[in-house]
DNA sequence: TGTACATCAGTGAACGCGCGTTCACTGATGTAC
DNA sequence: TGTACATCAGTGAACGCGCGTTCACTGATGTAC
């Protein structure tokens, strides 16, 4: 019983090592030893809890798309309809944001990778993204439902975007200049239709 | 003389694989040795023509950026002004674009990887950057200028982050809702401003 | 016009390195009697 | 309660491989006389 759980802890552990990692570096930029040293072992045991890196990636990367979409929606429900969409998308394009990869949402760093990765990374990727869609539309949603749906969808994608791009740049301004043009035409476009 | 011009033409060639193999591998998945074997060359002579691996990379994102903007931005003026940014939106937000990496637009596929890249690679996408958000604004632009540039940066992030988000997921109707979901948003976006 | 020499774009073998993965093992934990 | 044995999480060395980079070289192109 007891060695079970510890199993389980460690990989826990594991999963939450490599969902950091795979943010900072990409799912091809960090490699299973120093996630795994990371971790305080040895990377021998890693096939003893995963059967490839790339399942790790599949497990890491939806940790972490759970995680993050709650830490952003935190709370926006107690907020009046409109001011909710205008809150996500400060807290989303934010400096404190872009500047913490490893420990935000996962979208701007790895789904690039991903496109790239075998089918179960995938599949866990588009399991994950449709949750996050799914609790954007149940947490603010007010509008009818079609609406809804692509404003969940087309703010998301504007703030991935925005980070994306706002991180890239290797130019204080110009980036901070992306995360504000992004707030401001977000707002915008949600503002139109909140009537 | 000749013999310089060989050698342009040649390093011309190898920028050109680099940017639809950077596009379709990320730059960290894309190696030396392949880009030039498809440029018809041996992995040797590469130094003769590049410092570095990144060198290459700086050049390949930029004339990538460059080329594509020159395509989705091709024609639009001659549209009512109303029209140009739904084109737009239309032409980057669709299938085939999402499905040719390699020739389409560099933002979605290495934008993650430029971040974890050296300071010359983020140098040259940045210049980049601020040049495709010019043509933008010089090509589609009709409000008052901080309108105008505020849509300009809004748009491009929105398209950058739906492809991204559509050519990750492995499931085609929720990929072309993705897209979709984006156009409509971004069209709806846009119109508010229009009068 | 023809010969001798210099240049240099591109070749191909080699380098050290870190990658993902495998496997025989160790030694602490848990079980049976 | 104490002893003998089984289990198995984690260790550490090793594997084949492709990476970016280096360098002595070749042989066609261009120059000088």
């Amino acid at each position: 019983m007891k060695r079970i759980e510890q199993k389980q802890q460690t990989h826990r552990r594991i999963v939450d090592v490599a969902a950091r990692r795979f943010r900072e570096a990409g799912l091809a930029g960090a490699g299973v030893q120093r996630i795994m040293e990371e971790a305080g072992l040895t990377h021998g045991g890693f096939y003893s809890h995963f059967g490839s890196k790339a399942d790790l990636a599949a497990e890491a990367v939806a940790a972490a798309m759970a995680t993050a979409s709650e830490q952003w929606l935190e709370g926006l429900d107690e907020l009046p309809g409109p001011e909710r969409w205008r809150r996500l998308l400060f807290r989303y394009l934010s400096r404190a944001h872009r500047d913490a990869p490893g420990a935000s949402c996962p979208l701007p760093a790895t789904s690039a990778d991903v496109a790239r990765a075998p089918a179960g990374v995938r599949r866990a990727y588009a399991d994950g993204l449709r949750d996050v869609i799914a609790r954007i539309e149940a947490e603010l949603g007010d509008d009818e439902a079609a609406a809804t749906h692509e404003r969940a969808v087309g703010t998301l994608a504007l703030c991935v975007g925005g980070l994306l791009l706002a991180r890239a740049v290797d130019d204080p301004v110009l980036s901070d200049d992306i995360l504000k043009s992004c707030r401001s035409f977000g707002a915008h476009a949600g503002s139109r239709r909140e009537r």
